[in-house]
DNA sequence: TAGTAGTGGGGTAATTGGGGGT
DNA sequence: CATGTCCCAATTACCCCACTAC
């Protein structure tokens, strides 16, 4: 269990990380990010970060059918 | 690179992919996630990922049957 | 301070989604 | 019933280079 009591800190995802999870290119998580479809927090330098939190949720699959019942 | 804790994170197929696997086109595996026959994840911009693992098992099917036997 | 990997931005080709017909 | 092919629109992938992150 890991705690996620005060996290002041919210585990952040790098473009590439969250490309990596949803199979698709950097560039795309970037187009998402652009669209709105994401929160995106940038760094002082201007890239971006993601929350896990909220790109699991987004990975959430289609029901896992039954076979063979 | 940071230790990914959460082993949820299934490699994903593309359709194109899958459709090499079973030699169909993608369209059919288009139908099949429609039906529901197989998992599909879903990009933020509406294009379907599968999860490998479930795609082997189902590449899987019967062994070789022992000749001779 | 320097070096390597990743990222951002723009532009273009390939793949995918959806409906309909064979 | 299941698959392959047609249409078009949208999304995604890969090319360049400059800058950030570690």
């Amino acid at each position: 269990m890991r705690p996620t009591h005060t996290p002041l800190t919210s585990t952040l995802l790098t473009p590439g990380e969250v490309a990596t999870l949803f199979r698709v290119d950097p560039k795309t998580v970037t187009r998402w990010a652009n669209a709105g479809k994401i929160t995106a927090v940038r760094t002082l330098g201007g890239h971006r970060r993601f929350v896990e939190t909220e790109i699991r949720e987004l990975l959430a699959a289609v029901p896992a059918p039954p076979r063979g019942a």
